[in-house]
DNA sequence: AGATGTGAAGTAATTCACAGCC
DNA sequence: GGCTGTGAATTACTTCACATCT
């Protein structure tokens, strides 16, 4: 669930938009990889799992057009969609509270997505502090802001336990993040213009609880 | 992202409804521990970060009512959220897949939710499977099919990496599987009556790069 | 007075369907 | 012929606004 408001952004790129372009990104790399060079938006859409009139609309979102005979060059709409979703250059992510999820976080992203790169992670476990995990320095949680304001960091994913989530939002605010991936399983009050992009591991299992015990069908 | 499709269910239980009554459970739980009794719809959706008529509609759907004066009862309202979404029985999940990320999942989740409870874990390496993580037996993956069958498992966990997620969902289906937490980053094709509720944090964090760069405001 | 419950309105997102092009 | 691009239609979701209740 995304919440922490109003971003209408460049007219016509909606939240889900700019997921669905990230999905695209990836399943058109393989595509890339396989040596296919053109791509049509009936076959992005069944790879996706949308409709192939979804992926056409979302590709106009970002302007890129494709050939009636040949559909999208496969490389071109690549580059389109790193230009439109990080701007062509590298990202830098905080990452605060070194569980075993912050963890896990910094495991899962070593070397898989290029653009965006965790550069500074915080605890306020002096025994977590001053390793290097996966390629990520922890630090203590009292230098966050001044790390995050040397490095100009906009970014945070938040990991710590629900408690301390509010005010830890509430700090990286203050140091100037103004973009979360917020993993506690509460919701974040920030202020207006400031993303929160919750992953609600939570929520999503009692969803999937719930499913399952729906009768099988329709 | 849910995808997987077509669950009207009973009328109004919409995917996002279910999610966030989710969340007011959270809430309510913690309410109900500091030792109030009754809630107005404002108080919950300043909590949910939603509006006081979301609530109210979420509440509607389920066919709860409150008192104009009182506004909830807070552990009934509780309990009928459980009723919902569990049907007061304890459901057991199946975790595919103990790398890395399918450990901090058995870790995040070990007495988080008593209602949902990881009961078997497969993985392929010889090394992982016979030992007990957070409660979880670990078991090869070639017996997957034979114990969800018999524990009448119909929910699974997805944490295999992307290039095997397909495959894994496939065999889970056929072994009874309605309804899957999935954490690769793959959209899976599933039969039509079968629910995936993606965690996706690749698009997640790609999501919060873009807004990163965003100009501030608006 | 200040809540709830809800039809009606409004807004957002998706899909249809077809003109235009290769 | 079969694809793209897109206005129009549809569907889904949220919010308004007010009658109703205590």
């Amino acid at each position: 669930m995304v919440h922490g408001h109003l971003k209408p952004v460049s007219s016509r790129l909606t939240v889900q938009t700019i997921g669905r372009l990230s999905l695209y990104r990836r399943l058109l790399l393989e595509v890339s990889a396989s040596g296919a060079r053109q791509i049509y938006s009936h076959q992005l859409a069944t790879a996706a799992v949308a409709t192939p009139a979804q992926v056409r609309r979302d590709l106009m979102a970002i302007g890129f057009s494709g050939s009636p005979r040949r559909g999208y060059a496969v490389d071109d709409l690549i580059a389109a969609i790193n230009a439109v979703l990080a701007r062509n250059v590298e990202t830098s992510v905080a990452l605060v509270g070194v569980g075993n999820l912050g963890r896990a976080i910094l495991a899962y992203f070593a070397n898989r997505e290029p653009w965006v790169r965790f550069t500074a992670a915080f605890d306020r476990d002096p025994d977590k502090v001053n390793r290097i995990l996966h390629g990520c320095r922890v630090y203590p949680i009292d230098r966050a802001e001044e790390i995050i304001r040397r490095d100009g960091i906009r970014a945070a994913a938040i990991a710590v336990p629900a408690s301390e989530a509010q005010h830890t939002a509430d700090r990286l605010v203050l140091a100037g993040v103004r973009s979360f991936l917020n993993f506690a399983p509460v919701r974040l009050h920030v202020p207006t213009g400031t993303f929160v992009d919750d992953v609600d591991m939570t929520t999503a299992l009692d969803r999937v609880a719930f499913y399952a015990h729906q009768p099988q069908g329709s």
